[in-house]
DNA sequence: GTCTATATCCAGATAGAC
DNA sequence: GTCTATCTGGATATAGAC
């Protein structure tokens, strides 16, 4: 395939930038290739982290684990962290399509259990993602700017779910926000692998319910 | 004693371990001198910590801003690790000190308001250290053993006000902290600086003895 | 106790041959 | 695209003179 495509069609990309937006296959064989690598690269990243926490992500380690040298990973991204903002992207799909599995209860106490049992799982699977993805404590890295912006988004999908149970003031949706993420952040600190926080959340629900409609006679 | 006092007199400890658990004056002159650098070293590794991170203390940095060499500082710790401890002890007794000047209230939910707003205050006032004291999220460092106890039995004092309450069961207990604890987390990730979520502390107060109350019926 | 000099190790990133 | 070799810079820690 290299020889039938030598020298001009290396610089022009032969696929316009509008199918690309408009979610059309890429049907360059190179191109699709490299997508995969670049997957594969992501993969390793990943399972890195889990091993040795995010900061213990080396090039040296990824090359190795994906059998290439280290400098060879810039021919796939520009730099360290557009590896770690790759990371970043498919945590947040990933959060998006489980969401999408979720059943809707029409009974808004059942609404806002299943949606707070989805993201506590969701965060309690991978520690290592929830620790990319909703706190920022990774030394210099920071997501891009349209990286984050899709994560607030998806994130706001939470609010939505409280408006539809007819909470809407901002201190009340602090409120589930603080417990919720209390509740996962002592899961995973003190028991991780276990369940004796999550398996809080009914009670969580209940008594924030509760208090919220008080609020609101 | 070996373990209770490590770094300063590891080698020649011209100081009885019993004065210094008494906490008698050490009135040795060059001791003395010597536990002034240390505690000197120590603040400034505070002020770094602040600036460039917990994981941004390095020892070219340390020993710049104390006025001197990087090497020097091992002649008052045998180790970075051994800095992150002493700065972590310093932490468990300025909370220790703050509990002791809280007021304590006979109405029960008084009285846990208080003590819940005596620990956002503390954590809230000084993120590094809330960090180093109660995320573990510094990368190979842990508290030394005698530390780390200290700090448990320190972090029961907040059980035994629920217990004051009345309230006892394990579910409750870990209800509270998830609650409290989300609070300050999300005050210091999503409003640092601010009160957004800790002003939301009697509201929480009420919401979680209303709950609890209704349970024991 | 403090210094200089150095050991050792690791990181991310670049240059240029092939 | 992948490699080897290297640059640059950072870290903790040690050796030994003074």
């Amino acid at each position: 395939m290299q020889a039938a495509c030598n020298g001009a069609c290396a610089v022009v990309a032969p696929v316009p930038w509008f199918r690309i937006v408009l979610g059309e296959p890429i049907v360059d064989r190179r191109t699709k290739r490299r997508e995969a690598t670049r997957q594969e690269i992501v993969e390793a990243a990943w399972g890195l982290a889990r091993e040795n926490g995010l900061a213990g992500v080396s090039l040296r380690d990824l090359g190795k684990r994906v059998g290439m040298q280290a400098p060879s990973l810039y021919s796939y991204f520009p730099s360290k962290a557009a590896i770690y903002d790759a990371m970043f992207s498919e945590g947040t799909r990933a959060f998006v399509g489980r969401l999408r599995t979720l059943d809707v209860p029409r009974d808004p106490k059942r609404r806002l259990l299943s949606s707070a049992r989805a993201f506590a799982q969701f965060c309690v699977e991978d520690p290592v993602r929830y620790q990319l993805l909703f706190q920022r404590t990774i030394p210099h890295f920071e997501p891009s700017a349209e990286n984050y912006a899709a994560a607030i988004t998806t994130l706001d999908l939470g609010r939505d779910v409280l408006a539809s149970a007819g909470i809407t003031d901002v201190a009340s949706v602090d409120l589930w926000t603080a417990l919720l993420t209390g509740i996962v952040d002592q899961q995973l600190s003190n028991d991780p692998g276990g369940q004796r926080w999550t398996r809080l959340l009914p009670d969580a629900v209940d008594m924030f319910l509760a208090h919220s409609r008080r609020g609101r006679r």
